[in-house]
RNA sequence: GGCGGUGUAGCUCAGUUGGUCAGAGCAUACGGUUCAUACCCGUAGGGUCGUAGGUUCAAAUCCUACCACCGCUACCA
C-alpha cells in the first residue's frame, strides 16, 4: 500500500508523568505534528512517535506516597497526556509508554547484547546523587552551595553521596568514532551552535556511563541480574526503536522507518540524544538517526518554565479561550530557530490579530464579500489580457512562498516558514488596495479585470490555505468552504499548489470570520487583575507554605561532632575576590591569629555588612587553595533556596570563643 | 578561568563572500481608502549598527582590546 513511498520517522521526547505539561511540552509535539502532517502532505510514510518516560524513583516515592503502584499512579497522568494531544490535534501514529511489555522486551534485548559483547561490565559506582533529578553526577559538575553542601547542576539541591554496584557502558570506547561522525554530517546535530557545545564536550573526553540502579525497583530489570534496574537515559532512548519493533519478533516497522530522519527534542536533552544515544546504537551495529534538532526553550518574564517552580501556563486554557488553529500558529511562529521566546499572552493574542485575524482572516472576509457583491459570489476565470503587472506579480510571489515554504520547512526553520505564508498574505491585501475591485465594478469596460483581481485574491487564498494546512487542523476546511472548494478536495492537496487550478463558477459561500480578533484592551486589564489576584494569593500561600525540607544525614555519634573545632572569629576586613561573583576574602581575627577565609556569600553580602562581626568559623578545617587564595577555615551561614543568612554571635563574646 | 555565541530604530529581530546594508514586523503619529473583523494601504520616526582603537579607497560586515548578556565546560571548603 504504501510501498515504494519514501520513509519520514520522526520522534518528540517522550516526558516524563510527574506533573502536568505546559506550553513548553506542546511546541514540541506541535512542531514535530506539524513537520509530520507536512510530510504527509508531501506523499511520504510518515511515522510519528510520542510517548511517557514512566520509570525511576521519583515517580516510585510520588505513587508510594498516595499509596499507589506506580503503574496506577502514572496511567492518569499519560491519560492526560493523550488527552493534551488529542486537544492540540496531534497526529501521533504510536504512543509508546516505558512500561509496555514490547518496549521493556526491547530494552532488556539492547541491554543483553551490548552486556555480552563486553561494552556493559559490572563495576562499583561511587556517586553524588540527586533524587528529585534522579541523577547522579560527577564531582566535577556539582555545584557547592555557601554552607558546603554540594548541589545539583540541574536544581540546586543537595545531592547525596551513594554507593552501589552497577553496570557501567562503555562510552569512551565509541567517542572517537562519534566525534568523527559528527564531523563528517554537520547536518546531524542542529542547531550548529549546540554542535559545536557537544564536539567540545566529547573532547574533554567521555566517562563510563553508569546505566544500573540498584536503590530502586521501579524500571527494567537488567536480564540477568534482577537485583539491578535499568537506568534512565538506557531506558528511554531506546524507545526510538523498541517501538518499531526492535529486539522483538515483529521488525517490520523497524526495517522500514528506521534510521529516523528527526529526533525533535529541547535544547537540555542534546547532549544524550548526541551522544549518549548514537553510542548505544553504535554498539548495537545499527545506523544513527539523521538529525538531532535541539528547539529553545518557551520562557516566562520570571524565567524557565519548570514543573519545580509551578509557574506553568495551561495549554488547555489557552485552547478554550483562542482554538487550537491559533495557539499552533503562534507557538509555530514566535519561536525562532533554536532560539527561546518569551511567552505572554498579549503577545500571542496580538500575534492573533495582526496575523490571523486582521490579515488572512480579514482578507478571506473582503474577497468574499467583493466577490459576493461584484460577481454574483461566483469565481470566474478571467481571460490572459486581462492580467497586467500586477497579476504577474502575484503570481510569481504565489509561486515563490510555495518554495520558501518548503524551503524552511526541510530546514526545520518553522518560523521563517511561516513567515512566507504571511507575506503572500500581505501582499494580497496591498494587492487589493492597488486595484481597487470597487473601482473596477462601476466601470463596465473593466468587467475583466475586475474577473482576473477577484480571481487572484480567491487563488492566493487558496494557497495560502494549502501552506497552513500542516499548522493548523481546522480553519483550512473552513476557509476551503467558503471559497466554494468543500467538495473539491483535489484543489486542497500538495500537489495543487499550482497557479490556475480554481475552476471557472465557483460558488462562494461567505461565512463568519474565521479568526475573530482579540480585544486586547480588555485582555490587558483581565491580565492586570489576575496577576493582581495570583500576587495576593501567593503572599497568603507564603505565610501558609512549609517546604520540605532537605533529607538528613545518617546519624553521628557525640564524637563525630567533637571533631570539629567551631570558633567565634571576628571579621576585621572583607573584600571581593576579583573576577568572582560568590567568594569573598575575609580577614578574621581568632585569639590573637589572623587566618584568611574564602566564602561564597558575595551574593548576599556586601563585605562592609560583614566588618567587626563575629561570625563561626570552622576552625581546624584543612585549608585549601581556592583562586590561588588559600582559605583558613569556613564561614558557617544557613541558606534556604535562594536567601542566606552567615550565622553571628549577638552579644560580644571575644573572638577565640569555643561554639559547640 | 576555557570554548562558543550575542549586543542593529521604543519592542522583537533580518542583515550572504566588506562598497544603495542602515532594513522588516509590531507599537506610535499623520494621511488615504471603503470591499472588509475600527480592517486594509501609504508616509514619518532622524537608530554614533555595545565601547575604544586598527586594517582598507570603503566596515554593522575583517582585526585587537574592553564592557554587558547568554550557552557549554571548569572552579566556587
Amino acid at each position: 500500500m504504501t510501498q515504494g513511498k519514501p520513509t519520514f520517522y520522526i520522534t518528540t521526547p517522550i516526558y516524563y508523568p510527574s506533573d502536568n505539561l505546559h506550553i513548553g511540552h506542546a511546541y514540541t509535539t506541535v512542531a514535530a505534528d506539524t513537520m509530520a502532517r507536512y510530510k504527509r502532505l508531501r506523499g511520504y510514510d510518515v511515522r510519528f512517535l510520542t510517548g511517557s518516560d514512566e520509570h525511576g524513583q521519583k515517580i516510585e516515592r510520588k505513587a508510594k506516597e498516595k499509596g499507589l503502584s506506580p503503574k496506577a499512579y502514572v496511567d492518569p497522568i499519560v491519560d492526560s497526556f493523550k488527552h493534551l494531544w488529542n486537544r492540540l490535534e496531534i497526529t501521533y501514529d504510536d504512543f509508546i509508554r516505558t512500561t509496555d511489555e514490547r518496549h521493556i522486551k526491547g530494552v532488556q534485548e539492547i541491554f543483553q547484547k551490548i552486556y555480552d559483547q563486553g561494552d556493559i561490565y559490572k563495576s562499583e559506582y561511587e556517586g553524588w546523587y540527586c533524587t528529585p533529578c534522579e541523577a547522579f553526577w560527577l564531582d566535577r559538575q556539582l555545584q557547592k552551595n555557601e554552607e558546603g553542601a554540594w548541589l545539583c547542576p540541574d536544581c540546586n539541591r543537595p545531592v547525596e553521596l551513594l554507593k552501589e554496584e552497577s553496570y557501567f557502558f562503555r562510552l569512551s570506547k565509541y567517542q572517537d568514532r562519534l566525534l568523527k561522525h559528527i564531523e563528517e554530517h554537520p547536518e546531524f546535530i542542529q542547531p550548529a551552535s549546540r554542535r559545536n557545545e557537544m564536539v567540545s564536550f566529547i573532547n574533554q573526553g567521555l566517562e563510563d556511563l553508569c546505566v544500573s540502579r540498584t536503590t530502586f525497583k521501579w524500571g527494567i530489570p537488567v536480564p540477568t541480574n534482577q537485583d539491578h534496574v535499568i537506568y534512565v537515559w538506557f531506558d528511554a532512548l531506546s524507545n526510538y526503536i523498541t517501538a518499531l519493533g526492535y529486539g522483538q519478533a515483529e521488525q517490520k516497522d523497524y526495517q522500514r522507518y528506521w534510521p529516523a530522519q528527526i529526533h525533535l527534542v529541547g535544547k537540555d536533552i542534546v547532549r544524550f540524544h548526541t551522544i549518549i544515544w548514537p553510542i548505544i546504537l553504535m554498539a548495537l551495529d545499527e545506523p544513527l538517526p539523521q538529525k538531532v534538532f535541539g528547539h529553545g526553550w518557551v520562557l516566562l518574564d520570571s524565567g524557565k518554565m519548570s514543573k519545580s517552580k509551578g509557574n506553568v501556563v495551561d495549554p488547555h486554557v489557552l485552547i478554550d479561550r483562542y482554538g487550537v488553529d491559533a495557539l499552533r500558529y503562534y507557538l509555530l511562529r514566535e519561536m525562532p530557530s533554536g532560539q527561546d521566546i518569551y511567552y505572554s499572552e498579549e503577545a500571542f493574542a496580538s500575534r492573533l490579530n495582526t496575523d490571523l485575524a486582521n490579515d488572512l482572516g480579514n482578507l478571506l472576509h473582503r474577497s468574499l464579500s467583493m466577490v459576493e457583491k461584484f460577481s454574483g459570489a461566483i469565481f470566474h476565470v478571467p481571460l490572459k489580457e486581462a492580467e497586467g503587472a500586477f497579476e504577474q506579480e502575484v503570481q510569481a510571489l504565489a509561486q515563490k512562498t510555495i518554495d520558501d515554504y518548503e524551503a524552511y520547512m526541510e530546514r526545520f526553520d518553522l518560523a521563517n516558514a511561516h513567515g512566507a505564508i504571511m507575506k503572500l498574505v500581505s501582499r494580497m491585501n496591498k494587492y487589493v488596495d492597488e486595484r481597487a475591485p470597487w473601482a473596477l465594478a462601476k466601470d463596465s469596460a473593466k468587467a475583466e479585470e475586475l474577473k482576473a483581481v477577484l480571481y487572484h485574491m480567491g487563488e492566493s487564498l487558496r494557497i495560502a490555505t494549502i501552506l497552513m494546512r500542516s499548522t493548523m487542523p481546522n480553519v483550512p476546511s473552513k476557509i476551503f468552504e467558503q471559497l466554494g472548494l468543500a467538495e473539491r478536495k483535489d484543489l486542497q492537496g500538495w500537489e495543487a499548489l499550482r497557479w490556475g487550478l480554481l475552476p471557472e463558477g465557483t460558488k462562494t459561500q461567505k461565512g463568519q470570520p474565521v479568526f475573530p480578533r482579540i480585544d486586547l484592551s480588555a485582555l490587558r486589564a483581565e491580565i492586570e487583575a489576575q496577576a493582581q489576584a495570583d500576587k495576593e494569593e501567593e503572599a497568603v500561600d507564603k505565610e501558609k507554605e512549609l517546604k520540605p525540607i532537605e533529607p538528613l544525614k545518617p546519624e553521628i555519634s557525640i564524637e563525630d561532632f567533637a571533631k570539629l573545632d567551631l570558633r567565634l572569629v571576628e571579621v576585621l576586613k572583607a573584600e571581593k575576590v576579583p573576577k568572582t561573583d560568590k567568594l569573598l576574602q575575609l580577614t578574621v581575627r581568632l585569639g590573637d591569629e589572623i587566618r584568611t577565609v574564602v566564602s561564597g556569600i558575595a551574593l548576599h553580602y556586601e563585605p562592609e555588612q560583614l566588618i567587626g562581626k563575629k561570625v563561626v568559623l570552622v576552625a581546624n578545617l584543612k585549608p585549601a587553595k581556592l583562586r590561588g587564595i588559600v582559605s583558613q577555615g569556613m564561614i558557617l551561614a544557613a541558606s534556604h533556596d535562594n536567601s542566606l543568612e552567615v550565622l553571628m554571635a549577638q552579644t560580644d563574646l571575644p573572638a577565640g570563643s569555643q561554639v559547640k
